[in-house]
DNA sequence: TATAGGCATCCCTAGTGGCAATT
DNA sequence: AATTGCCACTAGGGATGCCT
């Protein structure tokens, strides 16, 4: 018989001694599914002809001892490849099981012979290989086959293949948050401290909403979806039983792969209480107890999508905000925040005051209502990426940035009948890690106050040259070019790259580029028609992002595709560009007042945009392939500030205003993370008024706010800088302010790890600045040092913009500073 | 096992030289 | 007179976070 469904969850297992891989799904009507199929195993090596017999009888013999049973060839067929563009014959070497693949290439590695993609992934090898995309629809044939080991019908299949690229509308999405008694600050200590509560947010295909608390403490509340239980070994019980009863397809949390399923595991374990939660009855698992928060948690048949991790690895980069925490992002992505309820007190609350628990329920469960409102709203992003890179989107979503592209490519390689290149050595990376090269051009501005700037950017230019000049490893010094093209790459020498066929790697570049062009047309009908354009826009952002990725993949000491020259000449290529438009713009006449990269700021003469746009097409005319000068926009005025201590123009340190009035603020203290809000306020102010022409008042502004900071008037929230821990505290070389304060609070119990940002406000006193850099709550109000947030916060972050204006530093605060003064002495 | 390089800025670190106190 | 210790000053570099 036949059936269509929707994979979305994967696993292999042996069935008796055979590979079988486990799609879990569900059908059209919403019915969850597994399906099976067996597959084989298999990699490439390659080795000399003339040993050919000799060697076919030791393949033939070869047996190694695994874990899963002795290892062996199964068959062998000799294939033709294409290796970095040279077509070359291969041995395809099936073995009997998958981790017999890493056993026996080893063991044909130390007969010297070379293998390749011995380290592919057994369920994405066979995804590939079926041309099978989770979430899309698949039709399977074959039978239903009785297996009491599975939580859901299990149906072998004899043949699979895609049948539509239709997703399903709807999900059944369970969110998870728990709560857990830390009477030391945020101490985080599985072993010794229970679980106090549990949420559940859950939705159907039917919009149907599920909402429970488990909670272990007795209390009047009038919550109607809180369950008490006698003790926490029933919370852990009520736990496994509430997920086996609810079967979502999606599981999913706030970080609940390295802390809410960990931590319920380590619980779980100690009681003895066994989360036997997959569809195949197997047990959750987790980071090993030791780092669990590096983790990964996983339950077989449902798809366990942390949002965390999809943000932190993939979609952060689209976000502005300065953390990670949930509460930051909801607030970004939903437009709404987590409820505020003094968490370090739960311990103590739980301990003596159970009749004020119910705030913290209403918490709890508002938390797990935010990470399922958080995967709502990403799972179109996170089903596009899916799509377009044709690997679980378990993986998918853990994975770095580079191993998104290189498994994009490793999905074309096999439509191209290309070999992927091995994964680097340590000696290869240490080699690779040593090379640097140049990269893009910026000019350097004048300092001044302009009026009338337009900009222009070349649209995708990285991607667009690579395609227009056909780079890639695969075209790089070819035979066939080597007189003529020898010194065609601006700058650069004695590299070329094939000017008759096209590489795999800018091939692949060219489609990303025009599916893109294409969908941008179907966006826009389909908005024009009023339709819901989400998943459209997902997989436009998918696509653009993973085009903008190729170039620094090529630069990537890991990158299998690694290709030095590539991104040597794309970047080679590109100071080209912008300097012959720097050039042409100048030709024409125009002023040019800035230029990064990809980017040119003309001054525009009488305000007439006309010229500027007839410079652009003009330059336009004579760029090759899908390469494009846009028009960016308008700017009545816009500020550039020199450096500091220096007469030379900043780089990357500019405001423009629009017509609009919106201010664009590029690389100023407003926008980095590690300066005073005060700073930021003031800077901020400062620089909406001198783009409007209001010097004067810009200048009384300025002298008022910094009364009041000598007054010791500054609310203390606007001086706390916060900066970011980068790596183990023990490795700093050199201290400065977040790190001794990220030194005080791990004596304090508190838990620093690489990416927590410490907040921290200079107080009064004498020394060096970290020995003045304080916890915020040690530092009462007015007892901050007004010198250093005046010279080392304020006046830094302003000085440069009033330089613009003829104003000298000391113009700034002399006699507000006396005033100021006056009243300490 | 971190997609790239370019850049401004802050603050610590280590080195230098000057000066006064000490041997 | 030579040595030591302290301080002020500075160049250089570690560290962070931005820009494209």
């Amino acid at each position: 018989m036949e059936l269509r469904f929707f994979p979305l969850d994967f696993d292999y297992q042996l069935r008796e001694g055979k590979p079988f891989i486990y799609l879990y799904g569900k059908l059209e009507d919403n019915t969850k599914i597994c399906v099976i199929q067996e597959h084989q195993p298999y990699f490439y090596a390659q080795f000399h002809k003339t040993n050919y017999a000799q060697i076919e009888r030791r393949l033939k013999e070869l047996i190694v001892e695994g874990k899963d049973g002795p290892a062996k060839i199964t068959s062998w067929e000799i294939v033709e490849k294409e290796l970095l563009g040279k077509k070359e014959e291969f041995f395809k070497i099936y073995v009997n099981y998958p981790k017999a693949v890493p056993l026996i290439s080893k063991e044909l590695s130390d007969w010297g012979l070379d293998c390749y993609e011995r380290d592919i992934p057994f369920i994405h090898r066979y995804l590939r290989d079926k041309n099978i995309l989770p979430f899309s629809l698949v039709e399977a044939k074959g039978k239903f086959i009785l297996d009491q080991k599975m939580r859901v019908p299990l149906f072998e299949a004899e043949e699979i293949k895609p049948f539509s690229n239709e997703t399903p509308p709807k999900f059944k999405i369970l969110a998870l948050d728990i709560e857990t008694y830390s009477p030391e600050r945020i101490e985080i200590n599985p072993e010794k401290n229970p679980i106090l509560m549990i949420a559940f947010y859950g939705i159907d295909e039917k919009d149907k909403e599920f909402r429970k608390v488990l909670t272990w403490k007795k209390f009047r509340h009038k919550l109607d979806y809180l369950e008490t239980v006698s003790d926490e070994v029933e919370l852990l019980q009520r736990f496994r039983q509430i997920i086996l009863d609810y079967q979502p397809d999606i599981l999913t949390g706030y970080f609940s792969d390295g802390f809410d399923l960990p931590y319920l595991h380590l619980r779980a374990e100690k009681y003895k209480i066994k989360l036997d939660l997959g569809l195949d009855y197997s047990e959750l698992e987790t980071g090993s107890k030791s780092d669990f928060r590096e983790g990964k948690s996983r339950i077989t048949g449902i798809l366990h999508l942390d949002n965390l991790k999809f943000i932190r690895n993939i979609f952060g980069k689209n976000l502005k905000t300065e953390s990670y925490s949930l509460d930051a992002v909801s607030e970004e992505l939903l437009g709404h925040r987590k409820h505020q309820v003094k968490i370090s007190e739960l311990a103590h609350t739980w301990d003596h005051l159970p009749d004020k628990l119910e705030d913290y329920c209403e918490y709890n469960l508002h938390d797990a209502h935010l990470a399922l409102q958080l995967c709502q709203k990403l799972l179109p992003d996170m089903i596009e990426f899916t799509k377009i890179i044709g690997i679980p989107t378990f993986d998918l979503i853990r994975m770095s940035f580079s191993k998104l592209v290189e498994n994009y490519i490793l999905k074309s390689a096999m439509e191209h009948n290309v070999l992927a290149p091995n994964r680097p050595g340590k000696n290869e990376i240490d080699l690779r890690m040593d090379q640097t090269y140049e990269g893009g051009f910026v000019y350097e501005p004048t300092p001044g106050l302009y009026s009338d700037l337009a900009v222009f950017d070349f649209r995708s230019l990285y991607p667009t040259i690579i395609t227009a000049h056909n780079i890639g490893p695969e075209s790089l010094n070819c035979s066939c070019c080597e007189l003529e093209k020898r010194n065609n790459i601006p700058g650069e020498k004695n590299y070329w790259f094939c000017a008759r066929k096209k590489s795999f790697l800018s091939k692949l570049l060219e489609r990303l580029i025009l599916i893109r062009v294409d969908l941008k047309g179907t966006l826009k009908e389909a908005k024009a028609n009023g339709e819901d354009t989400k998943m459209l826009e997902s997989r436009s952002y998918a696509i653009k992002t993973l085009a903008n990725s190729f170039y620094g993949y090529t630069g990537f000491f890991g990158a299998r595709w690694y290709c030095l020259e590539c991104a040597k000449a794309t970047t080679a290529y590109a100071r080209d560009y912008i300097k012959k438009t720097i050039e042409k713009a100048q030709q024409k006449g125009f002023e040019v007042v800035y230029a990064d990269t990809d980017s040119c700021f003309l001054l525009l003469k009488d305000k007439h945009l006309d010229p500027a746009l007839e410079f652009m097409n003009e330059v336009n005319f004579d760029l090759p392939g899908h390469m494009e000068l846009e028009f960016e926009g308008y700017y009545p005025k816009g500020i550039f500030v020199a450096a500091k201590g220096s007469e030379k123009g900043a780089k990357k340190r500019y405001a423009l205003i629009s017509e609009n009035g919106k201010i664009k603020i590029t690389g100023f203290e407003i926008v980095r993370r590690n300066s005073s809000p005060l700073a930021k306020e003031v800077q901020m102010e400062v620089l909406k008024l001198i783009l409007i022409d209001k010097k004067e008042e810009a200048l009384f502004y300025l002298k008022g706010k910094i009364k009041e900071l000598l007054a010791g008037q500054i609310a203390k929230e606007k001086l706390v800088i916060k900066t970011q821990i980068t790596r183990e505290l023990s490795s700093y070389t050199s201290i400065g302010p977040h790190v001794a304060v990220a030194l005080k609070m791990l004596e304090r119990g508190i838990n620093i790890f690489p990416g927590v940002v410490i907040e921290y406000i200079i107080a009064k006193g004498s020394g060096l600045i970290r020995e003045r850099a304080k916890l915020p709550e040690e530092v009462k109000d007015g007892e901050y040092d007004s010198e250093y947030y005046l010279h080392h916060q304020v006046l830094p972050a302003i000085s440069g913009i009033f330089a613009v204006l003829g104003y000298k530093e000391e113009d700034l605060y002399k006699d507000s500073s006396q005033t100021g003064l006056g009243q300490f002495f």
